[in-house]
DNA sequence: TGCCGGCTCGCTGTCGACAATCGACTGGCG
DNA sequence: CGCCAGTCGATTGTCGACAGCGAGCCGGCA
């Protein structure tokens, strides 16, 4: 139970475009639609069964996400992920993720580190298991919980920006069964850090979590990057 | 002659879209569109002589900029820019130049410092001429240049998001005349850091540089940021 | 007098169609 | 044989119109 806020204001209240936001964000995250495939308007709005208009409004918004680009009057593609694009991302998200810290290592109130621990509790679990997917998912609740428990709105709204990108870097990339255990008990230094409120350690902890989960993924990017199959639009 | 590329592509290669854009910018970033200010899609496309399509499209990307505020079937309003919202901001800003500068130190080849030390003494003798505006036009410049020089596009598509915020601060607040020469000298230690190509020294100015402006922005912010002439609409 | 329900109107969400533009193909000319 | 101009198809950009939700107003009822 992940969340499932099921607010009932839920029912109905997303328009259109943001069902089609969402259809596209799986689409892209999950590889169906590959880096450099082009998106054109009329196709894809029958195949959604949905008029041009609010698709538009939806590639505005990847747009903005960068998740695709737009040349004008040329057409929409779905934007290419080279390894210069991975190394900025890594190092983005090193120092967002150190603001995080220092943000909630600040806050007045001794912090609730319970969900993060758990997150990691479990994580530990799933690598061990060797359940790769499981490892992702909870790796990106634990991110995702420690940017939302720094209370900086807009570095929530940047972190999603960040987020997205490092989503689809994992889909594309298939790691190693050693990779995960690595990734996921290098969790534990920056927990211990916060624990202590020591700002210091634990910035030095998430730089080096990201950096190691950087080089992970950069290592040999050009291999698990672009054997997208070219497969024609199926979407 | 900051910048003008007439490059003769431009010539009509924008959409109208793009052309809504930056109106909207300049119409929310000036101030003639107050925060708080319902933006009705009928009336402004009316305004602007443009169909209601391409107005949304231009919505949508001002939404993502965090400029207007949608909330569905209600309609959009520009974004209200609180407190906690400037402090955010600038804790922001902070990380991010700090990053750029790290990126330009590394750089194998020595960096071309002219540019910023062009514009930094521009702003020096702006500042003691006591003139406001190119001060801060000017010092738009020194941090653009900055982000734009460490090369890391991911950065400068962030960038463009928190530049965006603070020129709207920067207008909707007035500056004292003591405070744009503290701002305009506080350049120089960064420039310095950097010249000697000292990570630590850069981003401990660089950070001292955003506190002091936030801090100068934020000291009486209430005062300053809510006396949004109650005009109607004029655009 | 105060609250609840229905009505109306303004506005947003969505649609289908037209106009404009770009790329590729084809044919003619040097 | 190669290059340039003209044409055609495909795709994006823009428009006006309709449908549907939400807010505010008005009237009836307790």
């Amino acid at each position: 139970m992940p969340d499932a806020p099921l607010s009932l204001g839920q029912l109905q209240s997303k328009s259109l475009r943001e069902h089609i936001v969402d259809v596209l964000h799986e689409a892209i995250l999950c590889g169906d639609l590959s880096p450099g495939q082009p998106l054109i308007e009329t196709d894809l709005a029958a195949q959604l069964g949905v008029s041009r208009a609010p698709l538009r409004e939806a590639i505005q918004i990847l747009n903005s996400e960068g998740l695709v680009e737009t040349i004008p009057r040329r057409g929409t593609r779905v934007s290419t992920l080279e390894r210069k694009d991975i190394v900025e991302l890594y190092s983005l998200r090193g120092v967002l993720e150190a603001l995080a810290i220092r943000c909630i290592i600040d806050q007045s109130d001794p912090c609730d580190l319970r969900r993060l621990e758990a997150i990691s509790e479990r994580m530990l679990r799933a690598a061990n298991r060797g359940n790769l997917r499981k490892v992702n998912e909870l790796d990106h609740s634990f991110h995702d919980t420690l940017i939302a428990m720094s209370g900086h709105c807009l570095l929530q709204t940047t972190w999603h920006l960040v987020a997205l990108r490092v989503r689809r870097v994992m889909t594309l990339r298939n790691m190693r069964n050693d990779d995960i255990r690595l990734v996921a008990y290098s969790h534990l230094p920056i927990l211990d850090a916060i624990r202590d409120r020591d700002g210091e350690r634990a910035t030095s902890a998430i730089e080096a979590h990201v950096a190691t989960g950087g080089d992970l993924v950069a290592e040999d990017w050009e291999v698990g990057a672009m054997p997208a199959p070219l497969d024609e639009r199926d979407l």
